[in-house]
DNA sequence: CATAAATATCGTAATATTACAATATTAAAA
DNA sequence: TTTTAATATTGTAATATTACGATATTTATG
């Protein structure tokens, strides 16, 4: 018990699932405008522009890296994040896949 | 330690992240996707659809309810719930605010 | 009113997530 | 090569999530 049953899904819902999981947390909406915003930036941009320790900065990058909604590339010493406008397009997919040519009357 | 620091983001970042955290569970997408192509179901379909104990099915339709995802009508001793799309609209919105006029060639 | 059907709620065990201090790693700069 | 800057990792406490058995609630039906 307490865990997720994913193998009970098909492994496009788990995918679908795993990519809005990454995009459930304020921080990590809050870094992707940011990184809209800019372009790009690294890690300590965004410690300075969110009120947030450095580790967990770090931590939410991974998560969004890990999910392929940014990509990264290393530049000296710090990294340079970007967005992966492609992965997030797998969103719009979904959420156009679910209109209706005709909008049903039920529960109106 | 543990919380989500929300007090520290706006209103429309923390919406829009909780709106995404709903739709990050299998079990959450596979509703939306059977309702979507029911075009409205009951608790009762949901349980004989998917491997989950109806406690767990009737706590994933209160997230997403909770979320403005469904919405569900009394209908005699059962519940006919249905996908509010409006409410999924705000993620398109949100997704095609992204989107670049020019996208930057920075991390390609 | 007793029963049945549909759903919600409660309680709880297992697990996952969040945040951060401390520390490690890595690469440029002095 | 020591120092500095940027980032990642580790460890951990607090909290949240997930799943489900047991039970309550609610509304029709006999």
């Amino acid at each position: 018990m307490g865990t997720t049953k994913s193998e009970v899904f098909s492994e496009k819902v788990n995918d679908l699932a795993s990519l809005f999981k990454a995009m459930g947390h304020p921080a990590r909406i809050a870094i992707v405008q940011f990184l809209r915003a800019q372009e790009k930036c690294i890690c300590t941009d965004l410690v300075n522009e969110l009120p947030l320790a450095q580790p967990t900065i770090s931590q939410h990058l991974k998560e969004l890296k890990n999910a392929g909604i940014i990509q990264g590339s290393v530049s000296g010493t710090s990294i340079c994040y970007c967005l992966n406008l492609d992965k997030l397009g797998e969103l719009d997919v979904f959420l156009a896949s679910l209109k209706y040519d005709q909008v049903p009357t039920c529960c109106s």
